[in-house]
DNA sequence: GAGATGATTTACTGGAGAGTATATTGCATT
DNA sequence: AATGCAATATACTCTCCAGTAAATCATCTC
C-alpha cells in the first residue's frame, strides 16, 4: 500500500508526532550519557542533523524537553502499576509483577532519566509537577503492598519503609545496568526482586 | 589555659584545616541542598563572608571541591566497612552492621553528596579516582556477603546482584530521608536494613 | 497567483559564572 | 628596615549556551 506523496492531515499529524518524539529520544539518550547540565540543545540538535530553533518549534525550553522526558518515564511506571494491579493472583504475586516491570522501566531510556533528574534542575513549576508524578507512583506501590499484606500473602511490614526500599533498590539499575553485561534486563530484574521479597512471604 | 595570641605552627596548621574544612562543609552542604550545577562558588563563599578566591586558595577549582566532598564520604563509608570488618559475631551480624552504618552515612552530609554527584558531574581524572573509590565500597560489601555465606549465617546469594540490590536500597535515603520525619536515622537504617536480610537467614 | 500557515535556518543577544591577574595587608625571619 | 610568604580582596576576562528575531522556503487554500 504506497503512501502518497500528498500527506493528508492525518499523516502530517502523525509526522509531526513522530518528528516531536524522535527529537525526546535524541535528547533522553544524551541526557543520559552525558548529564543533563553537560548536553546542550546544540548538542541534541546536530545529532539529529537538525537546529536548535528546530526544538523549540516541537518541544519548547530545555525545561520543557527535560519534564516531557521525565513525565513520559513516570508515564510507563504509572500504567506498569495498573496492569499489574488488574492481574490475578495474590496481593503479594501482583506486587511482584508490578516491581519487576518498575526495574525494567528503569533500565530503560526514560525510567532512567526519571531517576538521574534531580528536583533542582527543572524551574519550581515543572518540579512541582515532576513530585506529583512521582508521588503517584509511590501511592501505586504503597497500596500494592497494603493490599499484599492485607490478603495475607506477605508478612505485615511497615509500609513506608518498605516502599521507599524496594523503591530504591529497583532504581538503582538507571546507575549501573548495562544490557551488554553478564544477565539480561528481565533475568537481573528478577533476580533483585525475589531476592527484596524473599523476607516477606509468611511462614 | 589561655591561648597566646601569637600562634606557633602547629596552631597555624590547625587553623588552616579548620578553614578548609568550614569551605568544604558550606560546599557540600549548598550541592545537597541546591544541586552541584545551581550552586555557584560566589554563591558558597557569600554563605561564609568570603570571596571566591580564597575558595580558591584552600581548595582549589569547583571540579577539585567536588572530589574532596566525595572522597570524604567515601572514606566514612570505607571505615565503616573496615570497623564492622573487625566486629566479633557471625558474618551475617557483621553485614549487618555494615549495612547500618552505610544506611546512616547515606543521611549525611558527605554521603548524601556522593549518592547525589554523577560522574559526568566531574572532570575525567576526578571521575576516574571516584570511581575506584566507589570500586572499593562495592567490594567490601562483596566480601562481606561472601563471608557470611562462607560461615553459613546467610543463605547462598548472588553476590553481585545482592551488593547492588542492598546498596541501592540504601543510598536512597540520600533522596529521602528528613530528620525531621516520623523515625530518627538509626531507627530507619535499622529497620530497612532488618527488611532487606529478613530473607537472608538461613531456614 | 496572493496571501496564510508551517517548517526550518542563520545569526544574534544576554547573562551567568568559572577561573585569574593584580593589589593589599600583615606577620615572620633575617 | 628589607624581604618574603600567607591570606584575602577587587575587578576583570572569556567562554558557553539558553533563548529569540528575522529571514527563507515550501506548501496548502481561496
Amino acid at each position: 500500500m504506497p503512501v502518497s506523496p500528498f500527506p493528508d492531515d492525518a499523516q502530517r499529524q502523525a509526522s509531526r508526532e513522530a518528528k516531536r518524539k524522535a527529537v525526546l529520544l535524541a535528547a533522553v539518550r544524551m541526557f543520559n550519557a552525558r548529564g543533563f547540565h553537560a548536553t546542550s540543545l546544540d548538542d541534541v540538535a546536530a545529532s539529529l542533523g537538525i537546529s536548535k530553533p528546530t526544538i523549540y518549534h516541537y518541544l519548547g525550553t530545555k525545561d520543557q524537553v527535560l519534564l516531557e522526558c521525565v513525565t513520559f518515564g513516570l508515564h510507563q511506571l504509572l500504567e506498569a502499576a495498573e496492569t499489574a494491579r488488574r492481574q490475578p493472583g495474590t496481593g503479594l504475586a501482583r506486587l511482584r509483577t508490578f516491581l519487576i516491570s518498575y526495574a525494567r522501566v528503569n533500565m530503560e531510556d526514560f525510567g532512567r532519566c526519571v531517576i538521574r533528574t534531580g528536583e533542582e534542575m527543572l524551574s519550581p513549576e515543572s518540579a512541582e509537577r515532576f513530585r506529583d508524578l512521582k508521588r503517584e507512583i509511590d501511592a501505586a506501590l504503597r497500596a500494592l503492598i497494603r493490599e499484599a499484606v492485607a490478603d495475607g500473602s506477605m508478612v505485615p511490614v511497615d509500609e513506608r519503609i518498605a516502599a521507599f526500599t524496594f523503591a530504591g533498590a529497583l532504581n538503582w539499575p538507571a546507575r549501573w545496568f548495562d544490557p551488554d553485561g553478564p544477565e539480561s534486563a528481565q533475568a537481573t530484574a528478577e533476580h533483585m526482586v525475589d531476592l527484596l521479597i524473599a523476607g516477606c512471604t509468611p511462614r
